[in-house]
DNA sequence: TCTGGGGTCCTAGGACCC
DNA sequence: TCTGGGGTCCTAGGACCC
C-alpha cells in the first residue's frame, strides 16, 4: 500500500458508516410488521420516491420515481408508502450519531445518515473488522437501525469499502475493510465509474466515452488530464482513491447559505397568494438563521413555472437583494422578500415553485450597524420570544401575513406518527 | 390532476481599474 | 499587416453531494 497513508508507525484509517435505506428503516423501527416488506418514503407533497427498502428496490421502484405514476404498482405489489417524517428521521439520526461518537473521538457527521470516523492508530490495538461488527450490533440494539461500515486508509476508499459491505451483506456481515494494496486495487476494479463518490452523471459519461469504466482505470489517468477535465476537485479525488490521504474530516461548518424553497401543490398565479408563501418562507428562514446565530446581508428570491408542463408558458425569474443591514428578524425578512417578489412577479404565468435563499451570512454578534438604517432593536426580543414559544411550548405563532387556515399545507397523506418526538405519538406496548 | 429540498465548491469570463 | 496588458473582483453556471 506504499507509505502514503502511514505516518511514522501509526496506521491511519477511516470508517464510513452509513445507515441502510435510512428513512425506510426509521419507519420500520416503530412498525416491525414492515420488516421484510417493500417500503418507500415520498418527498414533500408526496411527490416522488426518495427512499426504498431493499424489497422495494428489488421490485424495480427507482429513486425519484414520481409517486402518481407508480400508484397502481404500489398497490399491486403491496408496497407500504409513507410521506416523509423529518421530525422522526432527524431524531433517529441524532441517536445514531451520538452512539457512533463513542467509538472514536474524531467524527464528521457527513449527512443525516452518514458519518466518517477516524481510526488512527486503532489497527495496532483492534481487529478493525471485529470493531466494526461491534458498532453494527450496538447501533442495531440501541436504535433498531441497520448500518454498513466501510474501512479504508482514505475517505473516498472508505466509501468504496462501504459499497462493498452493502452489496455483499452475507459475506461481509455489513463491514468491509480495504487494508492492503491488493484489496484496494481489487475494490477499485470492482467499482463502476458512475458509482464513485464525486463522479456524477456528466463526468462518468465523459469518462465512459474514453473507456474509463471503473474506478481503477480512473486512478491510472494522467494528473494533468484529470485536472483539466474535472478541475482540482477531480484531481484530489484521484489521489485520494490512489491511497494518498487528501480528504480529511471536516468540521461542521457554519452554513454559508440558507435556503427555503418549496413546490406548490397546485399552480399559483395570484400575486397575493405568492406573497403569503414568500412570507412563510421568510419566517422559516429567520428561524434557521437564528438557530445558527447568523444574520444575512443578501437575499435571493426566485419564482419558477412547472418545467414538466411544456404545454404552459415557462418563466424563471430571480432577484438578488442587498439588505441595508444584516438581519435575522422574520419581520424584516418578510418585508425584503416581498419587495423582491414584486420585482420578479409577472402576470399571466402559472407558478409552481418559489424560494428564498439567505446569503452572505455574518455572525449575529458582529452586526455592523450603520448610522441611519438599522433594524428595530425590539425585533430581537420579539424573535426570541417567538422562538421560545415555538420550540418550548409546542404553540405555533403565526404572523399576520401568513395563511391562518392552513390552506397551503403540504400534501402528507401517509405520514407516520412522530413516535420519538411527540408525547401523544409515543408507541404503546400492551402486555397481556 | 400529480414530478423534492438543501447544500458546497470551482471556473470562465466580463467589468473595471491603472 | 498592426488594435496594451495585467490584476482584481464579481457573477453565472456547471458539477457534485445526500
Amino acid at each position: 500500500m506504499g507509505n502514503s497513508h502511514k505516518r511514522g508507525k501509526v496506521l491511519l484509517m477511516y470508517a464510513l458508516i452509513d445507515c441502510n435505506n435510512f428513512y425506510a428503516s426509521c419507519e420500520r423501527v416503530f412498525n416491525p410488521s414492515l420488516v421484510g416488506k417493500p417500503v418507500v418514503v415520498l418527498s414533500n407533497n408526496d411527490g416522488c420516491v426518495i427512499a426504498r427498502s431493499n424489497e422495494a428496490k428489488a421490485l424495480g421502484i427507482v429513486m425519484g420515481a414520481p409517486a402518481f405514476q407508480f400508484e397502481k404498482d404500489f398497490e399491486a405489489k403491496g408496497v407500504h408508502v409513507f410521506s416523509s417524517n423529518y421530525a422522526l428521521y432527524g431524531d433517529m439520526s441524532a441517536r445514531v450519531m451520538n452512539i457512533l461518537s463513542e467509538f472514536s473521538p474524531d467524527i464528521e457527521v457527513y449527512s443525516i445518515d452518514e458519518s466518517f470516523l477516524r481510526f488512527d492508530g486503532f489497527k495496532e490495538h483492534f481487529n478493525l473488522q471485529q470493531y466494526a461488527l461491534e458498532i453494527i450490533a450496538r447501533i442495531k440494539r440501541d436504535t433498531g437501525i441497520p448500518i454498513s461500515v466501510g474501512i479504508a486508509p482514505t475517505k473516498s476508499l472508505g466509501k468504496v469499502a462501504n459499497k462493498i459491505a452493502k452489496k455483499f451483506p452475507v459475506r461481509t456481515q455489513g463491514a468491509y475493510a480495504i487494508d492492503s494494496e491488493e484489496s484496494r486495487i481489487k475494490a477499485l476494479k470492482w467499482t463502476k465509474i458512475e458509482d464513485v463518490w464525486g463522479i456524477g452523471r456528466a463526468h462518468s459519461k465523459r469518462l465512459q466515452a474514453i473507456q474509463i469504466d471503473n474506478a481503477y482505470k480512473f486512478t491510472q489517468l494522467p494528473n494533468d488530464y484529470v485536472q483539466k477535465q474535472m478541475s482540482i476537485v477531480g484531481l484530489r479525488l484521484k489521489r485520494d482513491l490512489s491511497g494518498e490521504r487528501i480528504l480529511d474530516l471536516e468540521k461542521i461548518p457554519v452554513k454559508k447559505n440558507i435556503a427555503v424553497t418549496r413546490s406548490f401543490k397546485n399552480n399559483i398565479d395570484d400575486v397575493r397568494d405568492l406573497e403569503e408563501r414568500v412570507a412563510t418562507y421568510a419566517i422559516k428562514m429567520g428561524e434557521k438563521l437564528r438557530r445558527q446565530k447568523s444574520c444575512c446581508t443578501v437575499i435571493y428570491v426566485f419564482l419558477h413555472t412547472n418545467q414538466h408542463r411544456q404545454d404552459l408558458a415557462q418563466l424563471h425569474r430571480a432577484v438578488t437583494i442587498k439588505l441595508p443591514y444584516p438581519t435575522n428578524s422574520s419581520i424584516d425578512l418578510i418585508k425584503f422578500a416581498k419587495s423582491g417578489l414584486h420585482r420578479i412577479y409577472k402576470e399571466g404565468y402559472k407558478f409552481k415553485k418559489a424560494g428564498i435563499i439567505a446569503m452572505e451570512l455574518t455572525p449575529e454578534n458582529q452586526k455592523q450597524y450603520t448610522l441611519f438604517t438599522s433594524e428595530n432593536p425590539k425585533h430581537l426580543i420579539l424573535m426570541k420570544t417567538i422562538d421560545h414559544l415555538n420550540t418550548q411550548t409546542g404553540q405555533k405563532v403565526k404572523f399576520g401575513s401568513q395563511d391562518l387556515k392552513s390552506f397551503w399545507k403540504m400534501r402528507r397523506e401517509r405520514l407516520s406518527p412522530r413516535y420519538s418526538t411527540r408525547l401523544e405519538d409515543i408507541i404503546k406496548v400492551i402486555c397481556h
